[in-house]
DNA sequence: TTGTAAGCGTTATCAC
DNA sequence: GTGATAACGCTTACAA
């Protein structure tokens, strides 16, 4: 130890080595040096335990290597798996990841903002629901599944794509009067479009379909309500479901069961994300699933980057159809 | 805009206000200064939008407002739950949180130490599982679930008075001739302690008791064996099981009813996390349940107030128990 | 109370 | 290739 507490320094380093600062600078910057000179510096650093303070750093470069993901919760295997895999790719980028947890509040949102502003990072991932997020034109923000304005790139899975293979699926899977539920928040989100691709594709095909759409407010009960609305004497009116996400259609598939419908024989239901049972790793049920790992790395390496320009401002990736149970095949 | 994409510093707040620089660090430091100059200042400010730059103040007051948490993975949900309210705990106090994933690889560990020593961080919070995890003296470390040393304050659940809980509960609902099963990781760690209670309470109590471990590399497989060995004419050699995690009560759970022993009719089931199922919020099965909130908001509590002086380097706090239908009552 | 100036640890620019 | 030296943006004595 050579100041009592405190990190050694370059110029301790240097010190120590019997350098310049500068010569030890630049070992550390992989700026080529005489070899002695370097060895020298290397063990001398060693030696004191020096570490680079990249706080100094920093300053200096206006770099940080560091990038902040704003997330709604780790609650919800969705977000987890997202924060998951995005940490990895930015690790393997020798990047660091600031988390931020928003509980979906505008507010919590907005400040997150403000705190990454503060140069706390190069740039920000960001999943949120405010519906006017300011973000500053030169701090690199990427967005998933939320359009956030032109400048700013958005990646999110082919949310309409998905809603046309869901409906396609059931058509296929022999359901003459497909139906769409979600429910949600009241933000208009790329995720909108899952029931977009299913209505498209049913108005294409003359396909005879019904969509209904809840918000949070409004409880999983007015679901369950409309649900019992539409069914008579055990039978549905509809024969198969598209539902908005996986947990929702675990919900819808319960209640459709408590009230004498059985899945997959009398209705058909699909689902959208791709989630799996922690226990078993299974699906929760017939889904469309989410290249999560995908959205992952595509949102870090457009903001690495800095590909803003080359890409389009929106980007959407693949999804695929996965059976669950919950369809006939 | 003053200067061409450059954020405005302290510097031209100064400029703009007309005030001396000094002033303006005042007026961000809640120093008292003049109501009219503050004034000024805060309008400037505003003005360009201006933001303290957090990496300079870093430099100078080696203090950084953020802690670094280390975690193997966000795809466990126990994790993941944690992370959050880490994450909000540390936002209440006013500190941001980097994330560091390792994949429970020792040499990914000992990477994010070095990384965080680097100066990124006040401190650490850190679930990990390198035997030998070296941290510098003078970072301030909480360990979660492993003892690393005596001078790092190490928070955990009950493990051991979960242990005896769960036989406690086994026993008081009738089990003659319980077990203990675990399958983890070769690591000691706290987690051990939920054996180690449960055997000493049926020992205690004289109750025939056996227990079995298992280590991840055997693979789930070897438990199945052990279970099908212990099972004659389907009837299970024992009454009650304690296992060591929910999930892994699960996959017991299932093992069983394969081969025809029913659950809770014929062995009932204890798990231990307190997990729930994303779908339904309901327990996977009857379980102790491990306070994730209280550890987590004690793990900053200790890392902010530097309490290792004043608690002790241990902390163990306290579980509950909770049906959730792989028990009868 | 306000303004000035000296660092914090690093990097980059130049003469040597 | 090496080694002083001047920034980077901010805090904090200390002087005015």
């Amino acid at each position: 130890m050579n100041k009592a507490g405190k990190a050694p320094t370059m110029k301790d380093v240097a010190r120590e080595a019997g350098v310049a600062l500068g010569t030890v600078s630049k070992v550390f910057n992989s700026i080529p040096v005489g070899e002695s000179y370097k060895i020298k510096v290397e063990e001398a650093a060693k030696r004191l335990g020096y570490r680079v303070n990249s706080y100094a750093r920093g300053l200096r470069a206006d770099k940080t290597y560091t990038v902040a993901l704003i997330l709604p919760s780790l609650d919800n295997p969705f977000f987890a798996l997202l924060a998951d895999h995005i940490c990895v790719a930015l690790t393997k980028h020798n990047y660091r990841m600031v988390l931020a947890i928003t509980k979906a509040d505008p507010h919590a949102e907005a400040r997150c903002i403000r705190m990454i502003e503060q140069n706390m990072a190069d740039g920000v991932i960001g999943l949120t629901y405010a519906a006017d997020l300011d973000v500053n034109e030169n701090l690199p923000y990427v967005s998933i599944d939320r359009f956030i304005g032109p400048n700013i790139p958005c990646i999110s899975s082919d949310n309409f794509g998905g809603g046309q293979m869901a409906a396609e699926k059931l058509v296929s899977l022999g359901c003459k009067k497909p139906l769409f539920l979600r429910i949600g928040s009241d933000v208009p989100g790329e995720t909108d479009k899952r029931g977009a691709g299913f209505v498209t594709y049913c108005q294409m095909n003359g396909i005879e379909y019904a969509a209904q759409r809840f918000s949070d407010w409004q409880g999983i009960e007015s679901v369950y309500k409309f649900l019992d609305e539409h069914c008579h004497r055990g039978k549905l009116d509809y024969d198969g479901i598209f539902c908005s996400t996986d947990l929702f259609a675990y919900h819808v598939k319960k209640h459709l069961e408590s009230i004498g419908v059985c899945v997959p024989e009398d209705v058909q239901l699909i689902g959208f994300d791709g989630l799996k049972r922690p226990e078993t790793d299974e699906f929760y049920c017939s889904t469309i699933v989410q290249p999560i790992q995908q959205i992952a790395e595509t949102a870090v390496y457009i903001l690495l980057h800095g590909a803003s320009e080359q890409f389009p401002g929106f980007m959407s990736l693949p999804v695929s159809y996965a059976p669950g149970g919950t369809t006939r095949e």
